[in-house]
DNA sequence: CGTCACTACGCAATAAGTTGCATATCAAAT
DNA sequence: ATTTGATATGCAACTTATTGCGTAGTGACG
């Protein structure tokens, strides 16, 4: 009851196919809501099937058939209802900070390695959010509304990948530093 | 693929029964992976299949009886396996950032209600945080290395707490005085 | 004596997501 | 000619998690 409200705000802005949805959720919407392409193909078929969505098949020259979808009047309605419920947290599930508790009882070089791994994975993240911002999102002021709801989760992403990138490189030294000093 | 090692990371500690287990995911590990008593029981039955963990029956006076798991060599070996292997980061799943995406195409109230309830909500985890800092964690100096783990959690969750009330705050400015101003 | 709250465990149905595999069209390069 | 890669869609099996409900023992309160 999720992914499919993320497809029927994707396609606020316009009819997309499956294969353009699934690279959308590579990027962009997809950085706060991931999806893989099964996923996405079987919600499109569900909500085609009660009434959200209008699927036409479309011929192409040059590259295989697609079925676009277009948002029905039902489908925005549906959205609107959604985005109107108030939603909880979501529970937060994150197998690093589990493996911290193992710390004291294991040997904390692989939960290190990770923390690495990690380091290097947000900060690439980072500085894809801050090439998106510097190329699209330059000057929030001038922004129209449209744009102000992206440039806020945008803004939540790289403030997200900051503050976890500092605290990484805490937990790393306090780690090898307790390492060497048992 | 995931509870089950949380719950080996709970037990590393000491035996516990389903119920103090259960009791366990609502605070401390449960900050970071949550999990119902209903699958934490399930979980459970699976784990000692499996031979990870041992149980026992206990008698109680006043109270029902209780069934209490033990880590067995064999989930030890399990855990550490686990703690070795590199996971990957979670993909995000947050209706709040996708509600943003649509703040163009419709009323941006709701979305502004529900960033207000999210301020209460984590404003109050991360009251509960602190207080478990100043309780458990005022010197981390001197922590025991069993400690740091859970300390190096704790510090995430507060970091994380507080950056995105530090967000919330800016998002509401931005969409309120966008909505006077249309 | 009833009922409330806490302890303690569980089932069943459903939803949501993952993993692996499979198919097919067409363009471009080797 | 054949392979590679991008486009385009899908099935099936499985795991994980959620939701709602059900049972039972015990102590405390009124």
């Amino acid at each position: 009851m999720a992914l499919s409200h993320a497809i029927l705000t994707a396609l606020l802005d316009e009819d997309l196919s499956g294969y353009d949805l699934a690279r959308k959720f590579e990027t962009s919407l997809g950085f706060f809501w991931a999806a893989s392409h099964q996923q996405i193909y079987l919600e499109l078929r569900k909500l085609s099937e009660e009434g959200h969505l209008k699927a036409s098949a479309v011929a192409q020259a040059g590259r295989p058939d697609k079925i676009v979808y277009h948002l029905t009047t039902n489908g925005r309605e549906a959205l609107v209802d959604w985005v109107q419920e108030t939603s909880r947290r979501k529970p937060a599930k994150d197998d690093l900070y589990v493996k911290l508790y193992s710390v004291g009882h294991t040997d904390p070089t692989p939960v290190i390695k990770e923390l690495k791994a990690r380091q290097q994975e947000h900060g690439e993240r980072l500085a894809l959010y801050e090439r998106i911002q510097a190329r699209h999102y330059a000057d929030p002021s001038s922004l129209p509304l449209q744009r102000q709801g992206i440039y806020l989760a945008l803004d939540a992403g790289l403030r997200y990948e900051r503050t976890f990138l500092a605290w990484c490189e805490d937990a790393i030294k306090l780690l090898e530093c307790s390492q060497t000093v048992p």
